[in-house]
DNA sequence: AAGTCTATGTATAACTT
DNA sequence: TAAGTTATACATAGACT
């Protein structure tokens, strides 16, 4: 039924958009973690779009982490606090999925935007930036995800020994450290969603990955 | 021919992989430059990758910079200067276009690797990360380039207005000086080839894409 | 190594629930 | 509005040049 041969040009119908970004961009992401996997490149993704209210970020698993990093973060979180306390399981874990993501993200938009990245761009002019797709290998562990928890639909990407090795040799607390230090560039301007944070660098686990 | 359900796995095969790579690589920076037309997303790519020895950077057609600027740029750049001096106009055309990526990377390295964008992972660490693919938002005027200039191969980004503007407004001379700003961060420590260097923010032309 | 060809696998627009 | 289905368009592995 895909009879028309796609007019390449923004979709004003807001629906349909949605839509055509939400399939595009799970499959950009198969793609690039195909790419990944068969010519050995690093790489996570991260996508952030203001039309699209949910963040797609390439992680690891959530599976990955181990449980007592698990509930120290979301001891750590006030959303999850704040929530009715205990949920369905189901329930939770793609809560705790949804708020990593947000937390990846708001650490790639300080990244980006802090400390002179932008030179001779100010912030202001760059809290406008429709900063949308960001594939970046700078982040271990990550992968390409999707909303659903099928391990088929997201293999694992590559990672780099060294960066990998760098990461997994910090304990718990130096990392959290890590990460704390990189929330800490906090741009005000740049309108990113993120309240309670969590971060987690994955744990390099599940290297096979079959299509 | 097609008939392997594509084994999801390092290629170890140099040259299989290698020639994946450039396919598949062409084959994301187009589906971003669709979704970037389909859903306003802004976005530029950048691809590095060590297997491949030529870069593939998204970018502004070479064709859309005005006359002068090319020029100017021929000027500044060694490696230029020290061919034959001479060549076919192709030949020419194409080195200016692999310099202009190249610039591109450098200037997209700096930004990753300076100012403790990477806090915690030193520069030794940082020059040994595969950074293989970078799809970032910031440089305007972007586009998903293929090798040829064919046209239809590469559609144009959307380019968002306010960056674009900005950088519009620059006279060629303060353009420049942003540019040696961005270059001037160099990191010895990571090997991205980079000689002579030329760089040129896009003019927004062409602005109508199909597929 | 780099381009062309084509059969086949994959992605996805439009439809349905 | 989201999730599932299906026919079609598109991407691309392998072969050939």
């Amino acid at each position: 039924m895909t009879r028309k041969k796609v007019k390449l040009a923004y979709i004003t119908d807001d629906s349909a958009g949605k839509a055509t970004y939400k399939k595009r961009t799970k499959g950009l992401m198969k793609k690039l973690s195909e790419l990944s996997t068969l010519c050995d490149i690093d790489a996570c993704s991260i996508m952030y779009n203001p039309m699209s209210p949910n963040l797609r970020v390439g992680l690891p698993p959530w599976e990955t982490i181990p449980e007592m990093e698990k509930s120290k973060n979301m001891l750590n979180q006030e959303s999850f606090l704040s929530q009715k306390t205990i949920k369905a399981a189901e329930q939770l874990k793609k809560h705790c999925k949804e708020n990593w993501e947000k937390e990846m993200t708001q650490v790639m938009f300080n990244m980006i935007s802090s400390k002179g990245v932008v030179h001779g761009l100010n912030f202001d002019a760059l809290s406008e930036i429709n900063l949308s797709v960001i594939i970046i290998a700078l982040i271990p562990g990550c992968t390409a995800t999707d909303e659903d928890d099928n391990a088929s639909a997201m293999p694992r990407t590559g990672t780099k020994d060294i960066v990998q090795a760098y990461v997994n040799k910090m304990d718990p607390m130096q990392r959290h450290q890590w990460i704390m230090e990189l929330m800490s560039n906090n741009n005000p301007q740049t309108h990113v969603g993120g309240d309670g944070m969590m971060f987690q660098s994955g744990e390099n686990i599940n290297p096979n990955n079959d299509l």
